[in-house]
DNA sequence: GTGGTCTAGACCACG
DNA sequence: GTGGTCTAGACCACG
């Protein structure tokens, strides 16, 4: 698992690691039940403390991306027992999709390229899937 | 200008002022050469910190997103003095729709409707453009 | 015996063993004089670690709940062989209601129905008893 | 805010003052808008280190107990905006109130003491409420 | 070996 | 002043 950090951002490094697990986990790079590093080996591996490196992980259990169990190591869950309505999740996508539509207008991309350029990012999702 | 602000949210407020700002004017409920409120004034009707709006409108300028003139107030630039190149505006806007397919998979909605859900933004941002 | 154990839960394996044994017995669903499986044979069973089943024995007998017999195998003791005076025991038990009622608070259930609730499962107690 | 930590304890002392705060909170020693001392102070009076006041203050923050605000402090929540349904509600009640149920049991309180107990606490709870 | 807790202490971001 | 992040390092509980 080789994530990148970037020590001198302003997001904290242990969301950078969330973020990036989670992004691996949706692109189906990590798949439901694959063992993730363990909390020394990640910290071992990124050069960070153990604490930061638990503290991703802990966010990320509690976000049910992932299960920590006792003295065996962290797994990823299986997909989707969010435990939010079917309401709520529409409305937090729809969250994320805004703020793409926002960050276009202000980098000056046209609305029109925006369904390709989603449509684009698609399929590379499914590639990776499929591979 | 009404602003929602969640004092107890984890995101600091100055960076909700700020990306309500951005929306605000990226739906065109702000119009380049539209005067803002000053500083004083933004603080006084939110109820917020002098030093919280007046480290919004700094991050607002030096995104381009609005310019203060000394001693004249605040007002939203045109559009596209973004200082990237190109390549990086594009970057930057797969980032954020990257994030939006990742939030999808973990909310359990279809990579099916997706498009369809952005379509339908598009459309939204477009009314509130020409009303 | 079957017991629902979960692996992820933050609650270790043997104290998950521990208390539902402690429930079955309470429910009469185990009663005194009944043999308990070995710990090799709860081991297999539950599919965990020896030392796990060991612990939770360990934990059961020292409770007073159960006796293991060198080379004759567990049994469910007798009631009422717990080492606590008269007060320390009603302490107990009114730190066990405190906190159901503190739960309840949280949970937004208003007091008027934890009696009724109480009764409900006091009756639910009894039902298994005679069964 | 006086709670009393056992540092021998098996319970680790950042939950014990998650669940001695939630016990101040359900028995109205703490109301919805208190504010609790800060994570500093908290530290300093409990003669704990920071770290483990900030990690005890988390946990009841994302059990919707406190909210915690940038540079302000920590206040309490109003009652109740649980994201559990009626049911799952209910469940975890009647757990606490089968934990209460079993240990009577293994103290050898006979359960037709139980309802008076209750009531009695329960008293107890509204006496302190009403004070 | 694995995760969980705790401390001491530094530095930063926020309002 | 308040909370948030991070490190180094110790010790413990679990399986």
């Amino acid at each position: 698992m080789d994530l990148k950090l970037n020590p001198s951002s302003s997001v904290p490094i242990y969301a950078q690691v969330v973020s990036q697990v989670r992004a691996l986990v949706a692109s189906r790079a990590l798949r439901a039940g694959d063992q993730l590093p363990s909390i020394r080996d990640l910290a071992a591996s990124l050069r960070i403390n153990r604490n930061t490196a638990a503290k991703a992980y802990e966010a990320l259990e509690s976000d049910g991306v992932i299960e920590m169990r006792q003295g065996h190591g962290c797994y990823v869950t299986g997909r989707g027992v969010t435990p939010w309505s079917k309401e709520e999740r529409l409305r937090r996508l729809e969250r994320a999709i805004d703020q793409a539509l926002v960050e276009a207008y202000h980098l000056g991309v046209p609305f029109e390229e925006i369904p390709g350029l989603v449509r684009r990012r698609l399929e590379r999702f499914k590639k990776e899937e499929s591979a």
